[in-house]
DNA sequence: CCTATTCATTAACATAGGTTAAGAAGTTTC
DNA sequence: GAAACTTCTTAACCTATGTTAATGAATAGG
């Protein structure tokens, strides 16, 4: 985990020291959810193995998948956690997941004493208004199934680890219709 | 603009007072740029009168518009700004507009002595971080007559300043679906 | 091993939305 | 004020995607 942080920006001996203190192992059950909804997203999580999604439920029912978190990659109810408001946004295992995980507010307490720890989340903050500006122009600009080729890129192997239909949702179309895309592929290209 | 800006946070006078050593006024004629492409949004700008639009052009030409700026609200490129790197967004005036600008570094560095600044900032980019979610959130999940409502709600009276094909190429659509959805609408409902 | 469940595929049909093109109406420009 | 340009609407046609339902394969539980 410290080898992706430092990834991202260096931090010091002392730094590491004291965010070690604050780590935690859980493992979360296939179908289990590391946030719940209507409850404060507290942690975050690094998955050392296993595999989340980050996903968004209509009044009526529809679910709607927007993010997935697999092997070295964060999963962290950011809009709630930062208003420490109730999160709209459900993290389920898709996996039997384990992960490394740590109090968020501990966790930006230490900003105080080291700055390469805010510089380091500052970053990741950037990082991921970047990436949601690129999604949001490829639901707006692309077809399905360019929206297809940008997912198996960003998230390259997951979509042979979960069901289609959880590909299909975070597309924003049927499962019905990706079972359509896939097999034009496989025909014609 | 202070009135807005202690709306969202609280300023001490002499936060208030060192902001304004920074301010400029600027006009800017309908159809220049704010920001143009590849340069980098040094300035924030506060929209005293006028309109603009932050839009995305593909390698194709197709231009996307991802958020529009009426009065009393702040425009900025902010992926540009917080990397400094060259902004892929642009942002042209839809009319003869004025604002209040100022530079987006010298604003920063006010944070270190006014903390009030620096929490407004955040609480700012909080409040857009929720704004870009929900709108990801309709445009994975909503038709574009839904999508339609939610603009004229977020945007009132923007629809009948501007061309509809601003509206729609914000909606992801083309003018004419646009002009059937409205069509529709004076009929039926 | 059998049964129930989950998931993917396919078909048939319906709707939303894109493309192209033509014409009407409103604006600019000279 | 005529010509050129911009914008909106409408029509005709086509493709993408949704809905429902049936079938079959894979998987899980007993």
């Amino acid at each position: 985990m410290f080898a992706v942080l430092n990834g991202i920006h260096p931090l010091t001996d002392e730094c590491t020291q004291e965010l070690s203190t604050l780590l935690e192992i859980r493992t979360i059950a296939k179908r289990d959810h590391f946030v719940h909804a209507d409850e404060i997203a507290r942690d975050i999580g690094f998955v050392v193995k296993g595999l989340l999604r980050a996903y968004f439920t209509t009044p009526d029912g529809i679910e709607y998948n927007k993010t997935f978190f697999h092997e070295n990659t964060f999963a962290l109810g950011f809009a709630s956690a930062i208003q420490q408001k109730p999160s709209i946004i459900q993290f389920q295992a898709l996996e039997d997941t384990s992960m490394v995980v740590f109090s968020f507010l501990k966790f930006r307490a230490l900003f105080e004493r080291h700055r390469c720890l805010e510089t380091l989340f500052r970053i990741v903050v950037e990082i991921e208004w970047i990436k949601k500006e690129e999604r949001e122009l490829r639901l707006a600009m692309n077809t399905a199934e360019e929206r297809y080729d940008a997912f198996a890129k960003e998230y390259p192997g997951v979509e042979f680890r979960i069901p289609q239909y959880h590909v299909a949702s975070h597309l924003g179309i049927t499962p019905v219709q990706l079972s359509r895309i896939r097999s034009r592929r496989s025909t014609k290209g």
